[in-house]
DNA sequence: TTGGAAGATTGAACACTGTTAATTATGGGA
DNA sequence: TCCCATAATTAACAGTGTTCAATCTTCCAA
């Protein structure tokens, strides 16, 4: 009897349906502007219908922010065109910051929006999203090796500081906080150059992944900055 | 007769104790909680009242980002505390980050969220933000002067960059977007002091402010990650 | 003192939003 | 054919920003 099995396969579609009408809205419009009614419109199904495939407006979007995590791994991963392990770190960094560009709606979501609180709130559990930082870690780590970064350099927290870093550039080219005329592009270039010449230089640093903190604790405590903790 | 004089007081004092309303909510829960009808209940009016004071509810929170920026140009002015110039850049931008930390809602609106499309049409207009954006300028001009970084930086570029560079260790930080228990401050000074170092070795910068645009016209293309405009 | 004009304020409505409860329709097994 | 589980819908609730006609208040001139 394949009954429930075709049942189980309609419900996928109807759930795959409803991702993708949610997909084309947010791509389209943008995040503020996609509505249950909309959807639902979008599907032929009356608005309550999406309630019996979705717990709730934000779990449709928890899912696109899982989507997310996916493309922008695929495009930082492809980015790497090995011109030397430097050359790598730095273009797989430019692919993070071309996605915001290229996908903004995504990068918005799953970065700076406040829309979806569980994004917040889950964001230990997004796999994709470790295991593209693990890898962009080992990205670094193998610059080190290579001799491009010095050997004291912490992959992680360089890893920390180049994410935030282009997070910046990065906001500011998708809210239009630059004045009028201005080039986005060279100036995340020109931040994403200097991060890695102050990484080259070894400042020293004082973020220190969790898991490995008792390890070093207290063995790199100040620096430069310390005098504004007063 | 002074009946005019006194109507126009009134009207101010409406006017900006609906001002007050939102702002006391505004930090309370943030801007997605605040309505027009929590305003007029707080104020004892009308939720249609508050349309003869300001035309929308955007109108309401552009003249709360107006005064985000007075309060920042207030607190990074009074950060330079003159332990040379390089500190007191560093100091500046570290009261920057600050900023977003103690005022974290102040600083969406003005930097990060989409609330209000207001604040970026009118982006150009804000003339303290302008203000405080050359009076940053002016601090690393002096710091170039000093000889804290190389005679070659263009002072414009390299303010560009700390402000950019350090949105995103406030985005991060205001969103959780680290794995629980790691330090948010750790980053931003790395990301502060990192970036304080790549300007010092000199990196060429891409970026160029439109005002002098001609006159640099052509000289500084290229960088070290041309090879991703391909 | 009264009438009217100007301004301030309001209640009610419109078109939305996410979400839920009760009701109806559909399809498969006994 | 009857029954039952599942699916889907209608209608509603409480909320949103905003608008408009009606009311209420205040003031000045006749």
């Amino acid at each position: 009897m394949g009954i429930e099995e075709r049942r189980d396969r309609e419900r996928q579609a109807v759930t795959d349906s409803i991702l993708d009408a949610a997909r084309e809205l947010f791509l389209a419009e943008g995040y503020p502007s996609v509505s249950i009614r909309k959807i639902a419109e979008r599907i032929e199904y009356s608005p309550a219908a999406i309630y019996s495939y979705y717990p709730s407006k934000d779990d449709i979007f928890l899912a696109l922010a899982k989507e997310g995590f996916r493309r922008l791994d695929a495009k930082v991963q492809s980015a790497a065109c090995t011109g030397g392990p430097l050359e790598d770190v730095r273009a797989c960094w430019w692919a993070f910051y071309e996605f915001s560009k290229e996908q903004p709606e995504y990068f918005l979501l799953m970065f700076v929006d406040r829309s979806v609180p569980r994004i917040t709130e889950q964001w230990d559990g997004f796999e994709f999203l470790q295991q593209m930082l693990n890898n962009a870690v080992s990205g670094i780590q193998k610059a080190i090796d290579a001799g491009a970064f010095p050997a004291t350099l912490n992959a992680n927290a360089a890893m920390h500081m180049l994410w935030a870093g282009l997070i910046g550039p990065a906001v500011v080219g998708i809210r239009h906080r630059l004045a009028s005329g201005e080039d986005y592009d060279a100036l995340a270039r020109d931040v994403l150059n200097t991060t890695i010449a102050g990484l080259q230089v070894g400042v020293a640093t004082t973020f220190v992944s969790c898991k490995c903190a008792e390890e070093i604790a207290g063995a790199a405590i100040p620096a430069g900055a310390s005098r504004h903790d007063s």
